[in-house]
DNA sequence: TAGTATGATGTAAGCGCTTTCATTTATAGC
DNA sequence: GCTATAAATGAAAGCGCTTACATCATACTA
């Protein structure tokens, strides 16, 4: 691999000169340049991007920090960082987090003994004091769907309770009177958001929360399954099921039909997230669209505008989820 | 952020010798270690990994080049291999290369000027000739999802044909003697080789294979809409439909419903992959079990074998995908 | 007791760049 | 034609590490 050495070299200018034409940042002659330039496509020069950010301790690559790297969210959200920055020229560097508090303070650390020059963070297990922490540090960070006040302006999140309202409010519009929900674990602030709002619409149609009706689940499909069995097996009447997300929901429906329930027809059931699946299952789920890519490519442009100065960029901080009917849910049959 | 040197000098070592208890690759002593470690300690002092690499030419870090970072192939994929670098201590950095040359040969130039200390490239544009070139240089590949006889052991692959030829045999065997294939893009070497195997199933049971009933897609969901619209559109009777991959067959499924057909009563589906989806949409669908997870994680092995020196692991380059019975396609009704 | 391994530690030269500062060269003004 | 100023270039000092080599104790050996 060719060095700026031999570049330098063949072309007859200084190092100094080849870093010059590299990073175009101060003037070179046109003669000079071409020069240079000659020299690099002859020796098939390409800079090493490692002695580069030691050198000028910027690395043009921003650390990403996700739960898994599987599964159609945070699929969606690396997706839509990495369009962003490789647009922008700059690289992302992954990391997992596995929503485990040591691994990922694990990850972070990673990230940032790579030299990143900002850090995007999807973390659940860490506490707000951890980040608050981290962010009064040199590393600038922003969070990627958590709200934390001190730190709103790195934060980009959606406004669960919101996702929670519409979700529930669909189902009452539609007669619903008998609504079980499925929350997704509480300790997670989004699962309790969600179910915040799912009670501020029963509340505002003048329903009470019957807790009996309410089971809570940790996001899978299994768990979807399981607690519609717990729910079913009380044998309490309901005619529609707020799920906390697409696949619980997914999990519950299966469950559903096997019983011998009609999807919408003897229960409706609405979704969150608005993943691939909620397009795929059978009734299609209505659901609440989750813009996580929009969102993630928000995230990279916040990096983008505060790191490495594109002023221009428009930013928005809180995203606002919308309903998606599909198929899953409908109007109450008469009697 | 701390460096060696206040390390030594709190300390009172010299560099070198906290450069080795980092290392613990010289003899330090019992006394010295600790010291060393408690000034670590002490200061917060993590290595700058950047500076590392320069100095040792080595990173520790191993670069990913995928299609895409979402949906669920690569998610499956990517999470395998970060799994088994991240339990031996490496990193990985990914780029996406969008089954483009351009963009391939960028991600993978990118990878190399990061000092990645190996490749596991999926990659679908670029040619035999140019990966054979790159194997030839210092950086070592490996190579995931496709064959290259010339550098067979480095290739991680699917036996694709022998999936074809099980999803075919399949539908063969439970009766069915008009089968239609949805194919994926015939440039691609997988969707070449499920085909292959597709007309050996058919010629070892004696059928012919009628070229209207072939229909080319993309592997995307909407193709298979669409190629089951020409297919029915032709008005030529079959019984069974095989699919390159689960999204077509997704998408062909739906369409199939629309027009009024009974999966699987009227029409047999199977598809290929095994993705997450397989197992939501209804009827569950019969499909062919991709591995990739596993494969990505072979290949994270390969690398840990050949490159970071863990001499006993146990390597396998040819995986045989095995077919998964569910509820999409069944025994073709007497009469 | 000198002679020699051997283990522990230090010294210093890089790794391939960026960047400040100094120097040289071109451009313009009079 | 000579200075004032700006533009182009070069010299050299790092960035934070690793590592070959040198040095210094200490422990054996004969």
């Amino acid at each position: 691999m060719a060095t700026i050495y031999q570049v330098s070299e063949l072309a007859g200018v200084s190092l100094a000169t080849v870093s010059r034409v590299m990073n175009n940042n101060a003037r070179v002659s046109e003669n000079t340049r071409n020069k240079v330039l000659a020299a690099m496509e002859q020796l098939g020069y390409r800079p090493n991007s490692i002695a580069q950010s030691l050198a000028s301790n910027r690395s043009n690559s921003v650390g990403i920090l996700v739960s898994e790297l599987h599964g159609p969210f945070y699929g969606e959200m690396l997706s839509g960082i990495e369009n962003e920055c490789r647009a922008a020229g700059k690289h992302v560097i992954i990391a997992a987090g596995h929503s485990e508090e040591a691994s990922e303070k694990d990850g972070i650390e990673f990230l940032i003994s790579r030299s990143c020059d900002a850090l995007i963070l999807h973390v659940e297990a860490v506490s707000d004091d951890y980040l608050i922490k981290l962010a009064s540090g040199n590393m600038p960070i922003v969070l990627i769907n958590r709200f934390i006040p001190q730190l709103a302006d790195n934060c980009i999140s959606l406004d669960n309770e919101l996702g929670g309202y519409l979700a529930t409010k669909q189902l009452l519009q539609q007669g619903h009177t008998q609504l079980a929900y499925l929350a997704g674990p509480m300790w997670k602030s989004d699962a309790k958001d969600r179910y915040h709002g799912h009670l501020r619409a029963m509340a505002e149609h003048g329903l009470s929360f019957n807790p009996a009706l309410l089971a809570e689940g940790d996001f899978q499909d299994s768990s979807g399954s399981a607690c519609m069995q717990q729910l079913l097996a009380k044998g309490l009447p309901f005619s529609a099921l707020v799920c906390a997300n697409d696949e619980m929901a997914a999990g519950a429906m299966e469950v559903a039909r096997a019983h011998g329930l009609n999807v919408p027809q003897d229960l409706s059931i609405v979704g969150f997230d608005n993943l691939i699946l909620a397009r795929y299952i059978y009734p299609k789920l209505t659901t609440i669209d989750y813009p996580i890519g929009e969102m993630g490519r928000m995230a990279a442009r916040w990096v983008l505008k505060n790191i490495y100065q594109q002023q221009a960029l428009q930013l928005k901080n809180v995203f606002e989820p919308v309903l998606v009917c599909r198929d899953s849910a409908s109007a109450i049959a008469a009697g």
